[in-house]
RNA sequence: GCGAAAGUGGCGAAAUUGGUAUACGCACCAGACUUAGGAUCUGGCGGGGAAACCCGUGGGGGUUCGAGUCCCCCCUUUCGCACCA
C-alpha cells in the first residue's frame, strides 16, 4: 500500500492479480449454490459507451456480492457480432465485415478489462464465428423437422435503410427499430418464419409466472404485444351466392346491432363477390387503390374512414337481417379474419364509418338507470362502449354482457354458423434477412427434389469470405456462385443454397446457454452443464428489448424444452431494466440520452484515464437507482473520487497498526461512547447494505451508507487527536475499516482489494467468502431521540434509553418544557405511542 | 384517445409496512492549514422571522392522532400501445 491513492497503479495491479489467479473463472460445483449473473451481450460497434459501463457495473456489483456470500457465480461476456453495421462499415471503409467486427471485439474486450469487470473470459463467445452459428443452423434444422419453421410468400416489413426485411417486433409502430425515423414499407417476399404463434398462450401465461421477478412494465408490454382476445367467429351467408364470409368479433352480443359487413381491401372473397357485378370495375379499382396506399398511413388511427359498397348483401344468421357488404380502409387483413360486422352503436370506428356513409345506427346495449331499468338513448352521438344489458335483440333482451356473450356464442355453435375462438395479435417470426453478415440458412433447393435441410454432419454451412458488399440489390450471397451452387443431397443434381441469412435475434436467443459450455463441438451445450447454471438468476439490460429479444428468448427456451434440451419454462428468473445514461445537450437545451449526434457524450476511456475505473463505476452506481435514468455530471464524478481517496487515506493512516490489533473488541458495555458509536455504525451499515442487496438493489443508497460509515470513522479519528490509541480503539477501527473495504468491493473492487491488503490480508478478497456479518445487538441504538408531537405537530424531542417502556416514555415527554407549554391548560384526549419511533399527544381546548 | 410510471432544496437524489421530510453527494458560503490551491480539514446550507414560531414534498379536496407515502379530482412530464374488431 502506498500513501496516496493512485487508481491507475492499483487497478493495473489487481487486474493482473485476478487474471493470474483465475479469480473469475468458474466450474459447476454441486457442493455450492450457483448464481448466474448475466448482462445483455453487446454489439461490437467499436467502443464501449456509458450505457455499457452502467450495465456492467450493476452486474459486477451483484456478482461480487454473491461471490462474497459464497455463491458459485457465473458471470460471462460475449459479442452479438453479426449485424448490419459491420456491412455498412465494409461499404464505407472497404473493409471486410469479419475483420471490422473482430477488431472491434479486441478493442472492446480490452476496454472491459481496463474497467476491471469480473468476467470469466474463458467462456467468451462471438456469434459471428462458425463454432457458434453452426448451432443456429442446428436449431433451424430441429425446428424445421418439428414443423416450427415454414416458408411463405407474404407481405413483410422492409426497411429501406437496412435494405432488408424486419420482423414485426422490429418494426413496431411502422418504423425500423434501428432507424427510428425511417418508415417501414411493405414488400411481398418469400420468407422463412418461425411459429412463434404456437407458443402465444404459453408466452402469455409465463408473464404471470414472472411477476415479482420482472418489471411489471415489461410484462405489460409483452402481454399487449401477445394481444390475446377472446371472441367468436361468425359465418354470414352471402345472398344469392354460395359464398360465406367469416367475421371475428369480441362482442357477438351486439350482433343485432350490426348494420353492415366490412371487408379488408385484401380480402380474398372480393373477386368472387364482384363476379358479373356491374360495380365490378369500380370496386376492384377502389380495393386496388387502398392496397397500394401506404399501409402505415392507411391504417393509422386518424386516417379518415373510407369505404365502398359492393352491391352484395349478407344475411345475419341470428335474425336474417340483410346487411350490405362494404370494403373499407380501416379493416386489417392480418387481424382476425379480415372481415368484421359493423356495430355502430357500440364501436366508435363503426360509428364513424356509418355516420360517414349514412348507415343506420341502432342501440343494442343499454346501461341500467337508477331504477335498474335499461336506458335507451334517443339519437346516439357516439358509440356506447360501457356495460349494460341487451335491448332490441329479440329473445336475448335483458341479458347482461358477459352472459349474453357466452350464451350467444353457444347458440352460434349449436346452429353451426359460428364458434368461440381466441385470437392473438402476435405473429410468426420472420427470420430471413437479405444481408450478408449473418448466419447462413442451412437450406438447399433442388428443382427435382424440392426444399431440404443440410444434414447435421455437414454443418456449419460457412459464410463465404471476401464477398463484395454493395448494400444494394438483394442478398449479397446470391452473388457468390461458389456458395450458391451445390448439389442436391438426394439426387446429386445441381442445386442452389438459400442465400438469405438469419435475423441476428436468433443468435441472442440462446447465447447464455452457450456460455455454460462454450467450446462444445458435439452439441449446442451439454445439458448437465446448463442444468447446473440455468435459469439465469439475474439478467440486466435496457428496456428497449422488452418485446424483441426478451420475447424471442422466452420462446426459444420453451422450444428447447420441447426438444428435451432443458427442463424449465422460463429461462430468466429476475430482470432488471436499467435506465439510460443522460447528459445535458446544448443542441436541445436539456438533459437527454447521450448520443453522438447531440454531442453530449462522455467517453468511458477518458473517465478512466482521469479518475480510474473504480470512480467511474462507483459514480455510475451512485448517481441514481439502477432502473432510473442517470444524469451524468462530472462534478459528481469528482465527489466519487474524493470518497475513494478519503477512505483510502483513512486506511493508510491506520494500516500499520492493524497486524497488532486485537481480533475482537471488548464487550460493548465496556466501550467508551465514541467507540460504541463507531461500532454501532459499522454494524448498522453492514445490515443496511446486506438487506439492500437482497431485496432492492439500490446501489446509490448502499454507497451513501458507506460514505456515512467513512464520515463516522473520520469523526472518531479526529476526536482521538494525537493520542496513541488503546487496543480497544484499534480493534473498533479495524472492524470499521475491514467492513468498509469488504463492502466497497462490489462497487470499487480495485480500491477495495488494495485497502483489504493494506489492512493486513493476503490473497485477495475473493480467496474466501468474506462478506461481513452484522450483530443485531451491536447495531441497535442504546439511546433514542423520540420526537414528541402535540396534535400531530412536532414540538420537541426526548432522549430515552432504547428499551424504555411506554409509561416512562410518556413521563419523559410530559416532563419536556416545550411539551408542557403546548399542552398547558388543555385536556389530553389520547396519547399515541409508536414504539421506538414517536409519541403523539392529542389535546382538546 | 387508452394504459402505466413519475413530479421532493440551486442540482443528482433519500425517506423499505402511513410515524422526526430533505440522508448521501454536488454546487454554494464562512473559517483553518498553506507561497499557492481546482488538495485537505472544520462549520453552515428549504422559505419566512429578531425570536417564539409559522409555512413547506406539482395544485385542490378527503381519510387519519398523524400523509411525500392511502383515496378522489386536476395539472405537467416521461414511457408504452394506438382503426387489433
Amino acid at each position: 500500500m502506498r500513501e496516496k491513492y493512485f487508481p491507475k497503479e492499483i487497478e493495473a495491479k489487481w487486474q493482473q492479480h485476478w487474471a493470474d489467479n483465475h479469480t473469475f473463472e468458474v466450474k459447476p460445483d454441486d457442493s455450492r449454490q450457483k448464481f448466474y449473473c448475466l448482462e445483455m451481450l453487446p454489439y461490437p460497434s467499436g467502443r464501449i459507451h456509458m450505457g455499457h459501463v452502467r450495465n456492467y457495473s450493476i452486474g459486477d456489483a451483484l456478482a461480487w456480492y454473491k461471490r462474497m456470500r459464497g455463491f458459485n457465480v457465473l458471470h460471462p461476456m460475449g459479442w452479438d457480432a453479426f449485424g448490419l453495421p459491420a456491412e455498412n462499415a465494409a461499404i464505407d471503409n472497404n473493409a471486410q465485415p469479419e475483420t471490422w467486427t473482430l477488431n472491434n471485439i479486441d478493442h472492446m474486450r480490452a476496454q472491459l478489462k481496463k474497467m476491471g469487470i469480473g468476467y470469466d473470459w474463458t467462456r467468451e463467445i462471438a456469434s459471428c464465428l462458425p463454432d457458434y452459428y453452426k448451432w443456429n443452423q442446428w436449431f433451424f434444422i430441429k425446428m424445421f423437422e418439428r414443423g416450427l419453421l415454414y416458408k411463405k410468400r407474404s407481405l413483410v416489413n422492409w426497411c429501406p435503410e437496412c435494405n432488408t426485411v424486419l420482423a414485426n417486433e422490429q418494426a413496431e409502430g411502422g418504423v425500423c427499430w434501428r432507424h427510428t425515423s425511417t418508415a417501414v414499407i411493405q414488400k411481398e417476399l418469400d420468407q422463412w418464419f418461425i411459429r412463434l404463434t404456437n407458443y402465444a398462450q404459453e408466452l402469455l401465461d409465463g408473464t404471470y409466472e414472472l411477476e415479482g421477478g420482472w418489471p411489471e412494465r415489461v410484462l405489460t408490454m409483452q402481454r399487449d404485444w401477445i394481444g390475446r382476445s377472446e371472441g367468436a367467429r361468425v359465418n354470414f351467408k352471402v345472398k344469392d351466392s354460395d359464398a360465406v364470409i367469416t367475421i371475428f368479433t369480441t362482442r357477438i352480443d351486439t350482433i343485432y346491432g350490426a348494420n353492415a359487413i366490412v371487408l379488408a381491401p385484401e380480402h380474398i372473397l372480393i373477386e368472387t363477390l364482384m363476379e358479373d357485378s356491374p360495380l365490378h370495375d369500380k370496386v376492384i379499382e377502389f380495393a386496388t387503390r387502398l392496397k397500394n396506399e401506404d399501409k402505415i398511413e392507411r391504417t393509422s388511427a386518424d386516417a379518415k374512414k373510407e369505404g365502398i359498397y359492393t352491391g352484395r348483401v349478407a344475411i345475419n344468421p341470428f335474425n336474417g337481417a340483410k346487411l350490405p357488404i362494404w370494403i373499407a380502409n380501416f379493416i386489417l387483413m392480418e387481424y382476425g379474419t379480415g372481415a368484421i360486422m359493423s356495430v355502430p352503436g357500440h364501436d366508435q370506428r363503426d360509428f364513424d364509418f356509418s355516420t360517414e356513409y349514412g348507415l343506420p345506427i341502432q342501440q343494442v346495449i343499454a346501461p341500467l338507470d337508477e331504477n335498474g331499468e335499461p336506458a335507451v338513448f334517443g339519437e346516439m352521438k357516439e358509440a356506447f362502449t360501457g356495460s349494460g344489458v341487451l335491448v332490441n335483440s329479440a329473445e336475448w333482451d335483458g341479458l347482461p354482457w358477459p352472459i349474453a356473450n357466452e350464451k350467444m356464442t353457444a347458440f352460434a355453435l349449436s346452429q353451426k354458423f359460428g364458434e368461440g375462438t381466441v385470437h392473438y395479435r402476435i405473429r410468426d417470426w420472420g427470420i430471413s434477412r437479405q444481408r450478408y453478415w449473418g448466419t447462413p440458412i442451412p437450406i438447399v433447393y433442388c428443382d427435382h427434389c424440392g426444399i431440404m435441410t443440410v444434414p447435421e454432419d455437414q454443418l456449419p454451412v460457412e459464410l463465404p469470405k471476401n464477398v463484395v458488399i454493395t448494400g444494394k440489390g438483394g442478398s449479397p450471397l446470391a452473388q457468390v456462385p461458389e456458395f450458391v451452387n451445390t448439389t442436391c443431397l438426394k439426387c446429386n443434381r445441381p442445386a442452389r443454397r438459400e442465400t438469405d441469412t438469419m435475423d441476428t435475434f436468433v443468435d441472442s436467443s440462446w447465447y447464455y446457454f452457450r456460455y455454460c459450455d462454450p467450446k462444445n463441438d458435439k452439441a449446442p451445450f451439454d445439458k448437465s452443464k446448463t442444468d447446473y447454471w440455468l435459469p439465469v438468476d439475474q439478467y440486466i439490460g435496457g428496456i428497449e428489448h422488452a418485446v424483441l429479444h426478451l420475447i424471442y428468448t422466452r420462446f426459444w427456451s420453451k422450444m428447447m424444452r420441447d426438444l428435451g434440451l432443458c427442463d424449465f419454462n422460463e429461462p430468466i428468473h429476475r430482470l432488471l431494466t436499467q435506465g439510460m445514461v443522460c447528459m445535458y445537450a446544448d443542441k436541445v437545451g436539456r438533459v437527454v440520452k447521450m448520443s453522438k449526434s447531440l454531442g453530449n457524450v462522455i467517453d468511458p476511456d477518458d473517465m478512466i484515464s482521469a479518475f480510474g475505473a473504480d470512480t467511474t463505476r462507483l459514480f455510475a452506481l451512485f448517481a441514481a437507482p439502477p432502473e432510473k435514468d442517470l444524469d451524468w455530471n462530472e462534478k459528481g464524478v469528482e465527489g466519487g473520487f474524493r470518497f475513494l481517496a478519503r477512505a483510502y487515506r483513512l486506511v493508510w493512516k491506520w494500516h500499520a497498526q492493524m497486524p497488532q490489533a486485537k481480533q475482537t473488541a471488548a464487550q460493548s458495555s465496556e466501550l467508551t461512547p465514541a467507540q460504541r458509536k463507531l461500532q454501532r455504525k459499522t454494524h448498522q451499515t453492514i445490515k443496511r447494505i446486506t438487506e439492500n442487496f437482497e431485496d432492492r438493489m439500490h446501489f446509490n443508497t448502499m454507497i451513501s451508507a458507506l460514505m456515512e460509515l467513512v464520515n463516522e470513522a473520520y469523526d472518531f479519528d479526529t476526536q482521538l487527536g494525537d493520542k496513541a490509541p488503546c487496543g480497544t480503539t484499534v480493534a473498533i477501527m479495524r472492524e470499521a475499516l475491514e467492513s468498509l473495504a469488504l463492502m466497497l468491493a462490489p462497487f470499487a473492487p480495485h480500491a477495495a482489494e488494495e485497502m483489504w491488503e493494506g489492512l493486513g490480508h493476503q490473497g485477495g478478497i475473493l480467496s474466501g467468502a468474506l462478506w461481513p456479518t452484522f450483530d443485531a445487538d451491536l447495531a441497535r441504538d442504546d439511546e433514542l431521540e423520540i420526537p414528541v408531537q402535540v396534535n400531530g405537530k412536532l414540538r420537541s424531542r426526548v432522549r430515552v434509553s432504547a428499551d424504555v417502556d411506554e409509561e416512562s416514555l410518556k413521563q419523559a415527554a410530559f416532563a419536556d418544557e416545550k411539551v408542557k407549554a403546548a399542552t398547558a391548560g388543555k385536556e389530553v384526549v389520547k396519547i399515541i405511542v409508536v414504539p421506538k419511533k414517536l409519541i403523539n399527544i392529542v389535546v382538546k381546548g
